[in-house]
DNA sequence: CTGAAAGCGCTTACAG
DNA sequence: CTGAAAGCGCTTACAG
């Protein structure tokens, strides 16, 4: 039924090895027997199976990638960058999630052993960075995606220049005289959440600060709980845009404007930013990006290249009407300043 | 290395052929030789290769997954109930993406023809109904997620009761005493905007009807357009979230009311729609069951169940504040009225 | 430049 | 109930 490479072989009266060179451009061959090879290949419409390729190489040219929830907002484009990044390889990839507790960690374990793929991309799903470390011990190569900014020395990661996110924040409300800004952040114990206030307070001291759980609900009880205690201020710096969302519904139904009384900063900059009332300025992540480069590191190592460092790539402030330039301004929609970062090659 | 079936057998003093019959628990075995086969595999920590096994036996238990773009706001939610049952059933997805054009046309084809996976699930890409038709008619178990209601009828798929949901949105209108509704649909070869549109105007005739394209922009404009011309509208049927937005910004800027001037009622429930300004009325899609279905019936085909028929999933209408409930109203947040439509068993 | 043969790690008739 | 052997479709030393 399904053409082998014994039908090619057969058909162009060479053997199998000689097949194989030529697909495999590996080990001298003649011209015109490679040509003739060629041919019957398309006029056959041959494809070597996967399967077969990978048993006797040792290799499924396969990426696994591993995340703890495909709904969040930011997900689907750093799935995307993985994606094409993958693709443009020649290599596929196998979606994995975490978010059926031990259950899933059970199979995604035996996947692993079974070796169904060479190397593994990963967001880091809730207490789990233990068991991939022991997966990386064992000698699967693996690129984090650390979106929490974990951190891990164990094995390269991506990350985004949380720190200096914060500082951009803070220089743009101060820019625009702001100078009692409430922080919402996320949870205490992401390293993320520790860069982004310590970069902003570096700039802007305050010690308004709300703990958050990057839910629209804390972001809306830090607003309403400070207000209700009237203590003043005039700013908001929020650890992601969905908080930073519950912030303006809280302003505004408390009769505040926003700007005029309030100025509101976000972080990452999801689809949602430009659609909320008024359009949120935020701290982009280069979420996209961090797909591509984490890729790119993996299927260098799959490669052969030494192992890569964690690399950092670079936020953006994006300004909208939430917290337009200062007096002087300029354009409000689209302008940008990129924080400095070191850039992957 | 690696464990592999022959070092259980030497370590169990058995065949090879005894460890598979345990491990697929097919054929008699006796109960002690495959309790101490067991022993020793776990002991040993044994785990199939994937690659193997998919050799001879001639299937990969991976399924496939064809996707437009990931980025699509509810394309998440679509993937997690694919993953999810896909998981759950012990086979892998393996995720290709068709954004490159010809390029990606190529490498995809050739993964199908390398067995990489034994079945597909598809959310359409445009313009390739023929190449998946194709595919399907060689033999490759396809299950359509039919977004734009394509209505192929090759293989099966999964929809939404987009005339119904049209229907459902006229009905609310109309309950709320509006009796002149701008429409503003989709591009108008794809079948959900024709159903919509049909389902809409069955309940509430209309000769307000703008063409637009999903874009945030499409739904700024046609209100912009409509309200320059100074033709009086009382609410608006937008064919996706994403527009409604859109006419909600426009409405905004122009000084209307939403909804005491006009009402709006999007399509979709993407997460944004509960943060517009206001809340948006939409028609909900049930993506996530769409895409556990999708998958439940690739897997029972793919298990030799006889091939599914089409399955049409209900939307819902999702109440929120930019058409609230009329008059004597109930409480807004959250009510809803499901819309009937055949479910899948 | 080319080929015969072994091997990758399983499953599956076939025979006992 | 159990095993020897062939086979799945490739790649890769090894030999020429």
């Amino acid at each position: 039924m399904r053409v082998t490479i014994a039908d090619v072989a057969r058909a162009a009266g060479v053997s199998k090895t000689t097949v194989s060179r030529v697909i495999n451009t590996k080990g001298e061959v003649d011209g015109g027997t490679a040509a003739r090879v060629r041919a019957v290949i398309a006029s056959l419409g041959y494809v070597p199976s996967s399967g077969a390729v990978g048993l006797a190489r040792g290799s499924s040219r396969t990426v696994g990638m591993l995340v703890p929830s495909l709904t969040w907002p930011w997900m689907g484009e750093v799935l995307q960058g993985v994606v094409d990044t993958v693709e443009a390889a020649g290599y596929g990839l196998l979606l994995f999630t975490f978010n059926r507790g031990a259950d899933s960690v059970e199979r995604f374990t035996t996947q692993v052993s079974a070796r169904a793929f060479d190397g593994l991309l990963v967001v880091e799903p809730e207490n789990t960075l233990d068991k991939i470390i022991a997966l990386s011990d064992r000698g699967l190569p693996v690129v984090l995606i650390d979106d929490r900014g974990s951190h891990p020395d164990e094995f390269p990661s991506v990350v985004t220049t949380n720190h200096e996110g914060g500082a951009s924040a803070a220089r743009h409300l101060l820019a625009d005289g702001r100078s009692r800004p409430l922080v919402i952040t996320g949870p205490e114990q992401f390293g993320c959440v520790r860069d982004r206030l310590g970069g902003f307070r570096e700039i802007l001291p305050t010690d308004l600060v709300a703990v958050g759980d990057f839910t629209e609900l804390s972001g809306r009880l830090a607003v309403e709980r400070l207000l209700a205690a009237g203590t003043p201020f005039d700013s908001v710096f929020a650890h992601n845009d969905i908080s930073a969302a519950g912030a303006l519904r809280a302003l505004r139904a408390a009769g505040r404007s926003v700007p005029d009384d309030i100025a509101v900063v976000g972080f990452d900059d999801i689809p949602m930013a430009q659609h909320t009332e008024p359009p949120l300025t935020t701290v982009r992540q280069p979420t996209r990006r961090m797909g591509e480069t984490a890729a790119l590191m993996l299927l260098g190592h799959l490669g052969g290249a030494t192992a890569q460092e964690t690399v950092v790539l670079p936020t953006e402030l994006v300004v909208r009407q939430s917290a337009p330039l200062a007096a002087n301004s300029g354009p409000v929609n689209g302008s940008s300043a990129s924080a400095s970062a070191h850039r992957f090659p």
